[in-house]
DNA sequence: TATTGTTATACTCTATAACTATA
DNA sequence: TATAGTTATAGAGTATAACAATA
């Protein structure tokens, strides 16, 4: 009963997956915004999640999990490294690899982007009463999920905000 | 009553403005994959809907409406020029500009522009009812609005995709 | 020979600035 | 001098392949 017949000849993109990919594209950016103060990217704080989440796993492991490539994956935990967050630890059986695991500076910082992910989180959705934010959050789990999107994994950690005062 | 206490110590992205990055995401990739095949990006087909919506504009005007950097989207315009799908008009009063208008060929493809994204927008959402899909529709819209999203406007016209057979 | 991590290369987009031709 | 469009350049990501050390 809503759709009426007026549709218009230039076919809009109003549905509601297009909105998805707007509101989705602009929730990213903010987050980028609030990280770059902290002289982070989401990638590497997605890095520094999915290594606290299984300390001691190799690169390969988590390149693989980030669906990053390992030569991206390199350069992120360069930086990472540099900035004393992430510590490279060889392993004595299998010294090809290295195991990855947090510094208590990376734990701190870790706790630090909890903070402004929950504050943009809040904010994004300011505009819905938590009511609405409950159902919203029910509705896109269930697309999450049939889409099978990994839980912390954002599709395409690329750029997004190269820090004001960068990571070296 | 759902939220225990329990909250684990590495902040979890689990947040629905995460929710919304993650799926916003997808939905653009998956547009993206589904546009290669035509030999589009996300971006000609915003540039196509743009130029269609009001003709005659001058590629400044059409930048700025999308966001994009004048210099890029010269490129844009030059390949779908090529493809002889847009069309780059003197304006005799005024010859430092162009008038931008869709070929026929251009009003075309808008049209499996469409089709291709109300299919896309169809198998995205399949997962949800028809009722779910309004409420999700109304919510999203209301942020959409909120945040001052215009319309039909993707925030980040970036690559996203370019097609298995090129524009060239 | 296979695997982990790394480096090298090519391509594309972003961003800025310089350039041209008009005005 | 200011503006529309264009070109040039630097920076960063994606993707692929080659490479070193180790297994």
């Amino acid at each position: 009963m809503e759709e009426s017949e007026a549709v218009p000849p230039e076919p809009g993109p109003g549905g509601v997956a297009f909105l998805l990919a707007q509101l989705g594209a602009l929730a990213a950016i903010r987050f980028a915004e609030r990280l770059g103060p902290l002289g982070l990217t989401p990638a590497h704080a997605g890095l520094l999640r999915a290594v606290a989440a299984e300390s001691g796993r190799s690169q390969q492991a988590v390149a693989e999990q980030l669906g990053l490539l390992p030569s991206r994956l390199v350069a992120l935990v360069d930086e990472a490294e540099r900035e004393g967050l992430i510590e490279r630890r060889r392993n004595s059986a299998d010294r090809r690899n290295y195991a990855l695991h947090l510094t208590s500076a990376g734990h701190d910082r870790l706790r630090d982007i909890g903070r402004v992910a929950q504050q943009h989180g809040e904010d994004f959705l300011a505009p819905l009463p938590a009511a609405d934010r409950a159902v919203l959050g029910r509705l896109l789990g269930r697309l999450v999920t049939h889409h099978g999107l990994a839980p912390g994994v954002h599709p395409g950690y690329r750029t997004l905000g190269r820090p004001t005062s960068p990571l070296d």
